[in-house]
DNA sequence: TTGAAAGCGCTAACAG
DNA sequence: CTGTTAGCGCTTTCAA
């Protein structure tokens, strides 16, 4: 692979000001040619590597995401990317598969790598951003934050969403409401609980049996689900905090027959790829793409020099 | 950010000796400890950089699709991880959109971040891999191969599984099948409208009006499944090319009050999230995450010094 | 086992 | 406007 000496030498000029002709500076318009020249015909391609070794920062940013098959989160993704491209970045999406290993992991490559910034769908509460911030990277939180952190984030109101989920099913009659939620430890689990438990309470006592914490995934909203509907008593009604479980419990539905409004059904989060028009369920839009621009675009400030103290940005929950 | 050089005046050691302790080379085990003490002291993170630089190689594959908001490719793009982490090396994924100019962009990032290789499905039948051909680093298509150029390849055999499906419309006794296949340029999207030709071919007499380009997303099937239903003598049943334009497709009908089966359908590739049991469509499964794990695995080989000659692996085309 | 020193390819002073 | 030169932080001979 051809380095700027051989273009330099091939054009006749000095490696500065090959580096000058790639990086937009001033140079006459016959060297610049003569490099432009040199360089297509040794198939010069500038060696990001050794830009960044010396500029101490790269042009691109990372993205974390716990769960790359998650529709939610690429949609997010999109919206990072569509702002980062403008501003001549390039993301990097990284998927640490709701793994605190493969996280620190990524983390510690953005780190390495001099990456710009790095976004974040922290794994858990206690993932740790420390490295970044010890070495001053611009890290900005969406969707959830990890605990103990002061930086930018950008998240929706998870606990009034899931208030307002479940007063939609008391709202229709139903009285004894379930919820699947996902991990313990992540913060829109438990908020979304902390908001079904809200509604709940209002309307009488609440009964914890009838919270199920899951995974997050398909098959999380299966198994809940065929827990909730095996109990004694099930629930005749169930407020499922994020998409894909929504998937899963719907499919629990359908295979023993009780579609909504057989039983009641809320989700937290626009069901993927849903086929029929509106069916009995009400669902509490997430403004994914919405997230990760808000996102991009508070990184790219920080990237870009701002260091006003950090600042919490909250989503209302509709589409963008 | 910590240096070697710092970890190393801490320790009372040469840069040398740091660097062998964090690469597993013999070093005595006083003088491990020590460095491994001031390195924590220091936070250090190896630059990764400059490694990269020295070693002119990072321990990075880059896989590089078309549409990230497709479950078919961040399913092959677990696949791809799975094999890869395993490996010891990270995967970074880079959305090219369909759009040959961002395309050749990340392309260009591979080449000049060093990437150990790149798993490519490509955006048309004329993405341009020469550069990383030029530069000798490895590359295996995926799903899609870029036409010229003599590259390991994996795929699914797309032409009969688009007669196949297409049969199966017929055998369920539709007479007029349309369908719906994705851009012309691309591989993928004429072979398997190629296989519908053949299937209809063998049934009677072919109608080109029958057949519709789109764009491999929900829209796309939006669009086309409407000009289908709106000619004046529409097609009886449809064969959708990919998963995306089969959800498109069928909320045109959902809206239309023509589910299936009042109007045949068959789709090629795994329909995401269905809720639903298998309703009358007829599904061409697709090995999403094998296709993903079979291309880790032949990238691996090349980086690892394989210099067969090319291979093309045809996957069956059923979920792995 | 260890250290000294060269160099990966690029950019940014600094001179001219 | 242009060239010279000194590193960016790491790995790796080569000697000791």
């Amino acid at each position: 692979m051809a380095t700027i000496y051989e273009v330099a030498s091939m054009a006749g000029v000095s490696p500065a000001t090959v580096s000058r002709v790639f990086n937009g500076q001033n140079v006459s318009a016959d060297k610049a040619r003569r490099v432009r020249k040199a360089a297509k015909a040794l198939s010069f391609t500038p060696s990001r590597v050794a830009r960044t070794l010396r500029m101490r920062s790269s042009q691109v940013i990372a993205l974390v995401i716990p769960d790359i098959e998650n529709p939610f989160f690429t949609s997010m993704a999109r919206g990072v990317e569509d702002v980062a491209q403008a501003a001549g970045y390039s993301v990097v999406l990284c998927n640490s598969d709701e793994d605190h290993g493969k996280e620190a992991r990524y983390l510690d490559i953005a780190v390495g790598a001099d990456m710009a910034g790095v976004i974040l769908a922290a794994a858990g509460d206690n993932s740790d951003v420390s490295g970044l911030i010890a070495r001053n990277r611009p890290v900005v939180a969406v969707d959830r934050s990890p605990h103990g952190f002061d930086i930018d984030a950008v998240t929706v109101d998870n606990r009034a969403g899931g208030r307002e989920a479940t007063r939609a099913l008391l709202d229709q009659g139903f009285t004894r409401i379930g919820c699947v939620t996902g991990p313990g430890d992540v913060e829109t689990a438990t908020e979304r609980a902390d908001g079904w438990r809200d509604a709940v309470r209002a309307a009488g006592a609440v009964d914890e049996r009838y919270l199920r914490f899951a995974d997050f995934r398909v098959d999380g909203g299966h198994k809940a689900m065929r827990e909730l509907l095996d109990m004694p008593e099930p629930p005749d009604a169930v407020f499922v905090a994020n998409n894909l479980m929504g998937v899963g419990a719907l499919q629990v539905l359908s295979q023993r027959g009780a579609m909504p409004p057989a039983v009641g059904m809320a989700v937290f989060g626009d069901l993927p790829f849903a086929v029929m028009a509106p069916m009995a369920i009400t669902v509490i839009p997430l403004p994914a793409r919405h997230l990760g621009v808000t996102a991009a675009k508070l990184l790219l400030d920080r990237i870009n020099g701002d260091d006003q103290p950090p600042r919490t940005v909250v989503l209302r929950n509709h589409a963008s």
